[in-house]
DNA sequence: TTAATTTTTTAGACTAATCTAAAAATATTT
DNA sequence: AAATATTTTTAGATTAGTCTAAAAAATTAA
């Protein structure tokens, strides 16, 4: 029951956990590299390390998949890492473009308590501030699939669930058009000419340019 | 002015810094190699290191002492420490003898703002939960000498500052008598046959034997 | 002030995580 | 299916922090 794995261990099983989301299958050496920043010879000699302790599957060649316990650990340094993200932004008065970084080392704070006392300080929030869900202690979250505004269908009912990227003036524009994670968002009317779309945001009809729409990421409600 | 020290050069730098106080002179390879629970050969390999980063002053055969970017390094990394100590106590409902693990780890996460935007939440204490000082953020920190209980002269105004040894049974003791960290106490009476105190806590007279006398850290007041 | 003891340093080795360069396996093209 | 290209693994080296064992310096005792 006590892992106690380095820093970097952890930080490979984020990484896979995070590869073998988007793909649905197993992970190459490659891209475990290009996520990691390090070299495909280094990550085979780390994925050995983490099949002796049985975390991953792994047959040479061919890949590597997480296993129960190695997904388990995954989904628990996501967990802390999306908690303190929270607590960075809604106690500490960071921005949520602001928070990744901290996050990463606190993540790795090693504590049987501590990230069920702060799930519990935080009052167990469910999404963090970048709109990813937080899973709980037994590792459920929610599931919604993600998709860009500019993807979306007319009059399904919606809500605003995160921004691919995040740039200071971007921030300002959302800030401007009194946009924020959480509100609710239709859309009513697309104009093809220009691809711009006519929603209801809060209750308010406003206009999205096509630039914008390609930034922000919704999931459908219900 | 980037340090960007490992998590290793840190708790030395820290280690340093507190048996100096202590000895108030320059610290020896194997009272270092005590305190960090590592082998002198080691400590002369890491001084070394720290020696040329500037961070120790450091002649052979001679102990080290903290340059004076040293030194303000271990004050920051101290009052990181205290800080995060005080965050677990306050409000993720730990007591003060649980903490100092959990933040040994907190008080290494690199951030230019953390710390600051951590001291502004807690609004600015000035002590930790064990009732050691906090620096500010320009290194400057409370001084008082904390002494026993048991050496504390008669009618000396005074505080509780803090316990030397923290079993359960003890804190649970403090909690049945309402002692706690802050309380204002004062001798009126040592008994010379057994050394029990006769004391005025918070206002009403108590007798303290001198066990308790003696796992009990106060300081003088003005 | 020598001799014995203790402290500190040096020399050489180990582990974790990384790297480069080369070899082996797999995948893609023709 | 053979040739080529790509991916993955292996082999051997490097760095940080540590270790043991032995040598050197400093301290204490006789």
């Amino acid at each position: 029951m006590k892992n106690n794995l380095s820093y970097t261990e952890e930080n490979y099983l984020k990484a896979i956990f995070s590869l073998s989301k988007k793909t649905n299958s197993a992970v190459s050496t490659n891209d475990l590299a290009g996520k990691l920043v390090t070299k495909p010879s280094s990550v085979t000699d780390m994925i050995r390390k983490l099949a002796d302790k049985n975390l991953v599957d792994y047959k040479k060649y061919q890949g590597v998949t997480l296993s129960k316990v190695g997904k388990k650990t995954a989904i628990s340094i996501i967990r802390s890492h999306r908690l303190w993200e929270v607590f960075l932004v809604k106690h500490l008065s960071y921005r949520w473009d602001e928070v990744h970084e901290i996050a990463e080392q606190l993540e790795h704070v090693k504590s049987e308590t501590l990230i069920d006392h702060l799930d519990a300080f935080l009052e167990f929030p469910t999404v963090d501030p970048h709109g990813d869900p937080i899973p709980d202690k037994d590792g459920n979250m929610l599931t919604f699939t993600k998709k860009l505004l500019s993807e979306l269908e007319i009059n399904q009912e919606s809500s605003i669930v995160g921004v691919r990227d995040s740039s200071d003036d971007f921030l300002k524009y959302l800030n401007n058009k009194g946009i924020a994670i959480g509100n609710s968002i239709k859309v009513v009317y697309k104009e093809p000419f220009d691809k711009s779309l006519e929603v209801i945001l809060n209750k308010n009809k406003v206009l999205i340019t096509e630039e914008v729409a390609k930034i922000l990421f919704v999931k459908d409600i219900n």
